[in-house]
DNA sequence: CCTCCTTTGATACAGCTGTATCAAAATTTG
DNA sequence: CAAATTTTGATACAGCTGTATCAAAGGAGG
């Protein structure tokens, strides 16, 4: 297989586990066992455990923001779009959930690793930040940037009260329709000029 | 010293260290050498590290929801309370910076530990989310529980971008303004029956 | 004084960690 | 086929981890 491909299936190995069991269930050992592969052939790639772990990191901000623009891009009316980031944040299904744990762990890892870490949660979340702050402002939604961060607060929040048992699906869907609900007479752009 | 005071005396050190650098930096002997003390003495009482963890983690969730409680028990308008509660739960300065570092720790050790920390955790968010969803519903405030969840998620999230520096402190405190704005007219009972 | 509680010291042990190093296969590529 | 690349195997090592176990010192209260 050729190198890119197996460093791409390490690094899936690596995203597998953080999902699963944070940052502490990533060793070099649990990595070659989770992508089927020899502890040898970890250390063949991404020589060291910080240089993998930060390519997985940088690969899953790029991933995330991504994503999402793919499915922004499509441009709707700007409530539309805020919901629809914020059905996209929502840990509903496995998928969001796993994911969830990633951006936890990352944030938690900010904490312990400033430098690799740190460095590669702040870009992903300024991608998503400027990326939706550029969609509501073509759409002429004032205080852009400042509402994209509310946006992305809430989503977070949200989610972390969700995956803590403190709200279930419906009741977390409601909670963000009331949301929704008081934010639709501030994005027209006649309303108020900021 | 007597017995209570010197374990008081250690999972304050466990705190400072889970503040400081997260849940890998709390090994037994970073404790001792924390609280200044033997690594003997660590193991003496709370015998075990989860016991030890767990015993600071519910010390926490307790002293939070308490810190809180006092604060808010001087019940003002609802509105007031809400700035009461966001303003409380922001990251700026060094104490409270800490206190979201244990948090984020906590939240991460939930998906590691979801017997021991992730009962805490959860003891914690919903001892919070009680008390604020009291002292609205006592103001008369419709669907208090779920605005009291939908402010805490929103301070959380807002605490997690300040952090990030994705957010400069005056902006935080303008963006809560404008929310609060946008809460207002739903915060008294005759406005809406929900 | 003597007994109980607290505290320390030194040290051990097995387990997991990241990292390194040998040679040797297996596979792909020219 | 031959050469280069990719992959494995078997270990090794030093470091940190939680936990355990020895004896002994220090202090408080009866």
């Amino acid at each position: 297989m050729s190198e890119a491909g197996r460093r791409t299936e390490i690094m899936e190995a690596v995203e597998r586990l953080l999902a699963r069991g944070g940052v502490n269930a990533v060793t070099m050992r649990a990595v070659a066992t989770e992508a089927d592969v020899s502890l040898r052939l970890v250390q063949y790639y991404g020589s060291t455990k910080d240089e993998l772990l930060g390519a997985t990191l940088d690969r899953l901000a790029d991933k995330s923001i991504r994503r999402w623009q793919a499915r922004a891009d499509r441009q709707g009316p700007a409530l539309g779009v805020i919901g629809a980031f914020l059905d996209e944040a929502l840990p509903t299904d496995r998928a969001s959930r796993d994911l969830h744990r990633v951006g936890v762990s990352l944030e938690g890892l900010a904490i312990t690793h400033p430098d690799v870490a740190g460095r590669a949660y702040r870009t992903h979340l300024r991608g998503l930040a400027d990326h939706l702050a550029d969609v509501l402002d073509a759409q002429g939604v004032p205080a852009a940037r400042r509402l994209a961060c509310e946006v992305m607060a809430i989503a977070h929040g949200v989610g972390t009260l969700l995956m803590a048992d403190q709200l279930t699906e419906p009741e977390a869907r409601s909670l963000l329709a009331d949301y929704l609900d008081r934010l639709r007479p501030r994005l027209s752009t006649e309303d108020r000029a900021d």
